[in-house]
DNA sequence: CATCAGATCTGCT
DNA sequence: GCAGATCTGATGG
């Protein structure tokens, strides 16, 4: 299965959240070993003007310094001093816009998936940024990758996901972003159990 | 089920 | 110093 391609990933980053879906991503390790998963939800972050971005006010550090590459790169961070996350870039090269992956369902590799995580639910696996990137042993080594030429991190085409099954909701983890924090910038596919957390308390149950 | 402390790196004050 | 795009195990109802 090949790559998806450059186009596939220069579009704003609220579209690409959405096409996300339904994609797998796909880890090789360096003694060849395929882990690979569908993604489930993810996060759009807008950019300057989105204060819970990293690159908020165009912020440039040495953290973030990969946002700021073209459309299908990796941004891979570390935070809480223990995890790390990855997103996929979005746009084109100087706009600072990224889809955090946050969740996938996983498909191949789930023996090697558990041994990382030391966890045997299947929906413990990747159910969450820090879970996924632990289990598919992603971390700095991979920040700045291009998603389109890599070999050990990519994506390949899976199958999109109509629009009427993709559920909306507020991001996760950014209370301190003030208004931003409400916009609806997180993405699901609607009634998977992979997905890091349902939908606010009170919403409809699949 | 809900809340909470602790793990302890990065960037900003 | 402190808060953060998180997760885990412990504790209480």
């Amino acid at each position: 299965m090949a790559h998806l391609n450059r186009r596939f990933f220069r579009r704003e980053p609220v579209a690409l959240a959405k096409a996300l879906l339904g994609r797998t991503l796909v880890r090789v390790l360096d003694d060849g070993t395929r882990l690979a998963g569908r993604i489930v939800e993810t996060e759009a972050y807008l950019g300057s003007e989105d204060r819970a971005a990293h690159s908020y006010g165009g912020r440039r550090t040495a953290r973030n310094e990969s946002m700021y590459l073209d459309a299908g790169h990796a941004y891979v961070y570390f935070t809480y001093g223990m995890h790390w996350c990855m997103n996929v870039v979005a746009e084109r090269p100087g706009v600072p816009t990224a889809c955090l992956l946050r969740a996938i369902e996983p498909l191949e590799g789930l023996d090697l998936m558990r041994a990382h995580r030391q966890r045997h639910a299947e929906t413990d696996l990747c159910s969450g940024p820090a879970k996924l990137a632990q289990a598919l042993r992603i971390d700095r080594s991979l920040d700045g990758v291009d998603l389109v030429t890599d070999s050990r991190l990519f994506l390949e085409r899976g199958r999109a996901i109509a629009a009427q099954r993709i559920a909306v909701a507020s991001r996760i983890g950014v209370g301190y972003a003030g208004d931003w924090a409400l916009r609806p910038l997180r993405f699901y596919i609607a009634g998977n159990p992979h997905v890091s957390r349902a939908a606010p308390s009170g919403g409809p149950r699949i």
